[in-house]
DNA sequence: GTGCGTAACATTGGATGTATTTTGAGAGGA
DNA sequence: TCCTCTCAAAATACATCCAATGTTACGCAC
């Protein structure tokens, strides 16, 4: 239990942060579509800032994979191809499976109950049907099970990752069929965890990102109009 | 096989990825030492640009996790603890692993061929005893493997993972009695790929990483004196 | 002699200015 | 009608400038 002035302390974060997470946000729901390009001077017009701290913001976003910079020319969304998707979901399925082994190893007791509290909450979203509920359930227990590995790197990384799909998020829960096999496939990655049953863990977990890789796969076929981003003005 | 104009594209860099990779190259050679400031204006003087490029730079390097920043103070090179060190390594372990897997499925015809003779190659290197023949024809082999996996996330992931512990490079090569180990580790591995069986590949994967953080770990204990930077003026 | 306060200095954060490059439209010719 | 060349408009890349803040050193008081 540190000070409370963490709330405060976003009132001074760097204008160039703010521009960062507000274009990374856009970008990841879609209010920014791949292709649009990102002109500096409008995004300047438009947050009210100068064009420096947009220049800073961009160049993070860039080696962050979220936009593609052409010489001369600027900067614009990145496109998603199904390629870089099942790419990012490779990797995820090794970094995902890795988590549960640690986490077996090392959550602690507090963690375990965390683990059984957001268990529980997920499988009470699901029975309620609010998709936005369940879409939060879900990033909740994912994260308890991320940070019980206590590997910052690691960390990061899963963050990283899990945000270049942000924006099919809603997609793979919206289909209702899925529902149990969610809450299932979260309970054998729970219960493996409680166990310390690592094998296991590993095994749901990467059960579980197959199961998300076909459903958004699916998706993306079923609506590939994605790919098109339109000009705003 | 696109075109072959990537050589002279490195003559059309935008100032701030010639400073971004310098930098990058300063960092991991140990030419700036980890603690060590980075300031803007000393920067700019020093490679002769005005300080946009340099700042554009820094926060690229900031993202990468290779400089951190104080609010209001500038940044300064990312201290390496061992922990740090040890949360890469257990991210690389996985890494490795999934790049020997999936080079077991999707190695070419070619790239059977260009493994065995970096094999071969790092073998010879090894009698000779060139350390930095050795380090080269190691990167070879490696590079070999990742780049078959064809999953350009992972190929950076990967590539910005081992920058981390560049400057350790030489560390657990100079040590002369693992070479066998590392000549073996690698004809595992080698071995594995070529036979397709993915469990073994995988496993020898690990195996390596093992005994790189031991070797890597050891030496930092011994020689703990690369953790405070001096000033340079 | 030590500790506190203040002022000068150094450095970052942000804004603006300038030049080069790209793009796109329009005119002219085949 | 289509292609090409030219020229203008716009956007990036880089440099410089101003403002705000953190740091340091000096001096004064206790």
């Amino acid at each position: 239990m540190e000070h409370d002035f963490t709330v405060n302390m976003n009132e001074f974060l760097p204008l160039r942060d703010v521009v960062f997470n507000t274009l990374r946000r856009a970008i990841l729901t879609g209010e920014l579509k791949p292709g649009e390009r990102l002109m500096e001077i409008h995004l300047a017009n438009r947050l009210g800032v100068s064009r420096t701290p947009i220049r800073e913001a961009i160049r993070k976003l860039e080696l962050e994979g979220l936009v593609t910079m052409i010489p001369r020319r600027g900067a614009e969304v990145a496109q998603i191809t199904e390629k870089s998707l099942q790419d990012v979901l490779e990797v995820r399925r090794a970094l995902d499976a890795l988590c549960a082994e640690l986490a077996c190893d090392r959550i602690t007791a507090e963690g375990k109950a965390a683990l059984k509290k957001a268990c529980d909450g997920f499988e009470a979203a699901t029975k309620a049907g609010e998709i936005v509920e369940i879409a939060a359930a879900d990033v909740a227990l994912h994260d308890i099970i991320v940070q019980a590995t206590g590997n910052q790197r690691l960390i990061s990384l899963i963050n990283n990752l899990s945000e270049q799909m942000y924006r099919y998020r809603f997609e793979y829960i919206k289909d209702e069929s899925g529902h149990e096999n969610l809450v299932s496939e979260h309970r054998m990655i729970y219960e493996s965890i409680m166990k310390g049953d690592k094998e296991g863990a590993a095994a749901a977990a990467r059960l579980h990102i197959d199961n998300q890789e076909k459903s958004i796969i699916r998706q993306i076929r079923i609506d590939p109009n994605r790919k098109n981003g339109s000009r705003r003005h």
